[in-house]
DNA sequence: AAATTAAACTATAACGTTATAGTAATTTAA
DNA sequence: TTAAATTACTATAACGTTATAGTTTAATTT
């Protein structure tokens, strides 16, 4: 009921111009001594506190972050949202969450709502179907307006801009390094289609891995999964090309699957073959989140350290906010990737 | 590069003063029709879109809503959040999302800065540490500042303001019934200390479904877990409990966990004490996650339904700020629950 | 032809701040 | 003793809007 007290109210109250009052608590020393205490304790008293979106109009600076993510229900962008807030509170701004739901045309109106005012900069992961329709206007049409973007995990070459990504070729060389030394020699790939940037790294780290152990490459031990919606059926779809390759590939025995829900998904079809994890067929997945941690086996994984990559991203954007890299070009974080070993490799 | 263009520019670029262009592009019959087109296709042209902030200080309204929840990776949460988002959008507002991280003090600067003049409203599930210290003045003191509050899921008695939450009373009653019914008559029951109201709800449930079957309650079939932060060491903590029990209480033939991490855990200590699941005992979960969906195997759950929860909560908030709800009492709204079957319980 | 009304615009104030410039009274310096 | 400097304030404009209350000019009425 009780409405909070503006620098007007206390200044008339208190019969001082509304100048003084916002001097007075900003301990300004224009301000004698006696009138700033009377003031900052009225002020205490009533419980002052700025409102933030004067201020935002009058510093045309909102100090708030927005992040556009393709899906919450995921661990690994959960987790980087949780680097991302943990470091934006810590520098004193605020975090917008919108959800583009892998859709272009979603993104493309989150942006726009956002731009409108409300945030100072953005950080985002783009959907599927932006990578697959190659089309970055809305993404340009807002670094144009000076408005500073950080892109992380799906990124593309064709937007300049700071980007925070893991060392996806990297990564999945060390999961295919992995389970060679466990002495895998006919190791299945299940990964995304091309336009994925991650999956097509991801395979490309595989092809590398394989070549430098020189394992020659059998294209038909590679599964390009087309998923837009992680429906329930389109995992069924993803089981059912797992079993029908290791019905005819018979002498698979490692899988490097570049998600974990591709994982869990080929411990299932394994375990329905009879096929003995880790003994006959070792599996290793991507992204250390809760599905392998409780799955039984419990998953092998390249832990992708989300967190650390929203700090990151947090970090390249504020040093963007305050001008701080103002010429410098634009940078490529690459955060470290590491093995989390499990029961799914022995 | 190009900032955004205000109704002061164009105004001066058109040499018409700026409530003319403001009346124009609101298509105010004030205005002359050919005035009115020539600004509103200059507007078009330079891209005019009213500033946010502005806005929000004029009409004293942000049209955002404020999200506090104690954690991100969290299934149920991320749907909830889902919910939330995709309504307020419809809608036209914004969601700000803040982690408390279950922790008291967390929650209260989290409240406090949202507050300050960037939302309207605030959806919020209370922390544990909030719940265990039972102190909600911060609640209280934004509810006084006129602006509402929904609690969802993680509520407080104490607190007088709209509620979404699950009858989780009963949601327990009908997981229980279902073992019942599966022939268990021996059922554990893994749940939280009784301060975390939902686990003390599942409890109460639990305890009624045995009463109504004529079971009498052994209390040494309650395991109590006392976890405040999640971490691997007290899931550890957890699985020693769970088999202890299983050592001493050698007829159990039924689980019944109050979350799907405690489901998990007892899948793992049934699985190494090598006792079958559904056959020897039946696990059922609640909250219906990715775990419960991928586990092996896969569990049986009382599914929260929580994106239908952020859906009302978020319903509930815009009707108090449309003052649609202004001198109605406040309300609870309960969102019926749902057994998913699955292997855990044949 | 004077009075009324309608049409098409503009000026002003307000939302809550703060930075800049301005003013009055007092103190200090020359 | 008068000019200069200091102290302690206040007024104003601005951030970008919009609603309210004006102000012209032209058209209509009587």
């Amino acid at each position: 009921m009780k409405k909070r007290i503006t620098l007007k109210q206390i200044a008339k109250e208190l019969n001082y111009s509304i100048s003084t009052v916002s001097k007075a608590l900003k301990d300004s020393p224009e301000i004698g001594i006696d009138t700033k205490s009377k003031i900052q304790a009225f002020a205490k008293l009533y419980n002052y506190k700025p409102n933030n979106v004067a201020l935002s109009l009058k510093n045309r600076k909102t100090r708030t972050i927005g992040v556009i993510i393709p899906e919450m229900v995921h661990y690994f962008f959960a987790k980087v949202i949780i680097g991302i807030e943990k470091f934006a509170k810590k520098m004193g701004y605020n975090v917008i969450i919108s959800l583009s739901n892998e859709s272009f045309e979603k993104e493309v109106i989150n942006i726009e709502t956002l731009v409108d005012g409300q945030i100072d900069g953005l950080i985002i992961s783009l959907s599927k179907e932006t990578l697959l329709k190659q089309d970055f206007h809305h993404i340009h049409e807002t670094i144009d307006l000076d408005i500073p973007i950080i892109l992380f995990d799906r990124i593309s070459s064709n937007v300049y801009c700071d980007k925070v990504i893991i060392d996806d070729i990297e990564g999945a060389k060390k999961a295919t390094n992995h389970l060679i030394k466990n002495g895998r020699k006919s190791i299945l790939l299940i990964t995304t289609e091309d336009y994925v940037s991650v999956g097509n790294l991801r395979t490309t780290g595989y092809i590398q891995a394989l070549k430098e152990n020189n394992i020659e490459l059998d294209t038909d031990l590679i599964i390009k999964v087309e998923d837009k919606k992680s429906t329930e059926e389109e995992l069924h779809n993803i089981e059912e090309s797992i079993n029908k390759v290791l019905k005819t590939k018979l002498n698979i025995d490692g899988i490097f699957a570049v998600n974990e829900i591709y994982a869990a998904a080929a411990l299932k079809v394994l375990k329905k073959n009879n096929i003995k994890i880790p003994e006959e067929v070792g599996v290793i997945g991507f992204t250390d989140g809760v599905i392998s941690r409780y799955s039984d086996p419990s998953l092998t994984t390249v832990d992708q350290h989300g967190e650390k990559i929203g700090k990151e991203a947090c970090k390249a954007l504020i040093k963007r906010l305050n001008n701080e890299s103002k010429n410098l070009p634009y940078q490529t974080k690459i955060i470290e990737t590491s093995i989390t070993s499990r029961e799914s490799t022995k």
